[in-house]
DNA sequence: CTGCTTGCAAAGTGTTTGCAGGCCC
DNA sequence: GGGCCTGCAAACACTTTGCAAGCAG
């Protein structure tokens, strides 16, 4: 299950240049299975598949891949950015639809937003100034529905 | 200009059990004809009213007025968050209309966009999944008119 | 072999916390 | 005066950078 989209995004790599190392493909096994993990937790994770993998290395790797466009990240109020296989990534394609995250903060929970949803505001952006809008990028913010009773802060 | 509406925010102060003091009071003046700054530029610039704030007591006046209601924040990916005074502090309320921020991941660039388009996806959040969606908490990103020339990164 | 990548250490942001003293009410 | 606020120093979480050694191509 791993081994054949995770070949497939190697393969990418190296069709743009760039050297296939034991730390990168751990970062996109990691990344497999899991769609919102922080740096830490991929640096953590892929302990196993690469001994040793320092922090470092691991922001290094998901700054080549980010360019690339095998991933992505979202930025989340107050915490650290978390990052996500980009469907090209994916041979397989098994994905679920690509979507925006919300995000609870009261209690931190994050929710998926079909990108369907935004798209009215993206058009109107992009005709009113010019802007092209990137949904993924930052999560939006707000209450979700478990936390509405209680009292507010962040 | 600034005396009049920072008093009437002083007042809301006070009528919250809180205790008025120069760093708040300079926080809030400094506030008044700004819109868009981070912790450290109103520390800075409280220097004046105030000299000898530390940046400390201004993240902490910053959490206070926050949690009264009279300023709120907005999240900027990857650098400082921003500070703005809300409607309620303004007696005046010669306030320009709500906005949300849309940010512009290659140049930086802050822009304002109507609370209004906006509203048709805070209603479908609100009623698909029950979340309130607050559009004024984190930054919007994607690339501005200005940049679309330009390849992208982050 | 050439030089892109890595590991380590250290620095850099932005923000928070502990504690003693100071000022608002 | 009592206790909320402040200043200072230090810690904190997340991320980046400099440099020598290592491995991919």
């Amino acid at each position: 299950m791993t081994t054949a989209s995770t070949d497939a995004a190697l393969a990418i790599l190296r069709s743009h240049g760039e050297r296939v190392t034991a730390a990168r493909r751990a970062v996109i096994e990691v990344l497999q299975p899991h769609d919102h993990l922080t740096a830490d937790e991929i640096a953590a994770r892929a302990e196993a598949a690469a001994p040793g993998v320092h922090r470092t290395t691991v922001y290094r790797a998901l700054a080549t891949l980010g360019e690339i466009g095998l991933i992505a990240h979202t930025h989340v109020a107050g915490s650290a950015t978390i990052y996500h296989l980009t469907a090209d990534s994916d041979a397989d394609d098994h994905h679920e639809l690509d979507h925006a995250h919300v995000q609870c903060t009261e209690c931190g929970s994050l929710f998926n937003v079909e990108d369907r949803l935004l798209a009215p505001l993206a058009d109107d952006l992009e005709r009113q100034i010019g802007f092209r809008l990137d949904v993924h990028h930052a999560a939006l913010l707000g209450v979700c529905a478990r936390c509405q009773e209680s009292v507010a802060s962040d």
